[in-house]
DNA sequence: GTCAATGATACTAAATTTATATCATTTGTC
DNA sequence: GACAAATGATATAAATTTAGTATCATTGAC
């Protein structure tokens, strides 16, 4: 029942201290200095976010990440995607099966409309907002 | 990000067939036949409700279970708590230590207010509400 | 006493989360 | 160009949580 797994909660650091540097490059290193997340997580994590585009990475040296964006047009959620994968509060998957009940729950009535509320507000959160 | 898990779904099954059935007592195997529910998992979900007062266990031939109190004093949150431990959607606990940040962290407050909807919406729930 | 039920408990398997390790590639500096 | 400092790509491992199984003991209606 966890919202935010580690890896999305180490991305919005990383990108938080990315943002608040004056540098306009932050090397792995000075990131594990400050953040004591695990260096070679901390590289995945980072690595990962160059691919989706919402870092720049600079090879060599003097090399390192920088935002692409500015952070008031980061989203938490696009973030949690990355990691987490889709919006859902419940799945109703079994065994790679869709429960037969899925039609007529309440339950599922009832998470579908708590996880409305929780997405909503999610994706009004903003990097900016974390700073 | 799974607001329940897989042990809660099928203890709201169980107690719901239950609250349903005519008889005052219904059998593992019955439960079994009718929810399709692996029989030693349900079992042992059967045997913490008894446990834990939500249901009463009859031994021997003719035996079951049976609900103890009537179905709209019977909380989702109950099952939540047994099977899934406290209501949080954050933890902010990292290898048994608790984050440093937790004071200031913006990001905390965002889920914390989050959280206390879901968990306010939740505590709503009755197994009346999931018949 | 027998048999059909649950109680207690220990174990196993699968999936997900959290990392770690290694080698290749790029690039700035001398 | 050699070297060193950075990231890229990718494979693997460890830890934790979730899901499921197995076994024997105990109870109680008949
Ligand atoms: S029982 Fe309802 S909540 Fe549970 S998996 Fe099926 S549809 Fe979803
Ligand atoms: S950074 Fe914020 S959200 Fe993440 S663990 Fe620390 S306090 Fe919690």
């Amino acid at each position: 029942m966890k919202l935010i797994t580690r890896d999305t909660d180490y991305a919005v650091r990383a990108l938080c201290f990315i943002s608040g540097s004056k540098k306009n490059r932050v090397s792995v290193g000075e990131l594990v200095g400050v953040l004591k997340i695990p260096r070679p997580f901390l590289r995945k994590i980072l690595q990962i976010l160059n691919k989706k585009k919402l870092l720049k990475s600079y090879k060599g040296q003097g090399g390192g990440f920088a935002l692409v964006k500015s952070h008031d047009k980061i989203l938490l959620t696009d973030l949690m995607k990355i990691f987490q994968g889709p919006l859902k509060l419940n799945e109703c998957v079994f065994k790679k099966q869709v429960c037969p009940n899925i039609k007529t729950c309440k339950l599922k009535k009832k998470i579908d409309k708590i996880e409305k509320y929780v997405i909503s507000e999610l994706k009004g959160i903003t990097l900016a907002h974390l700073l």
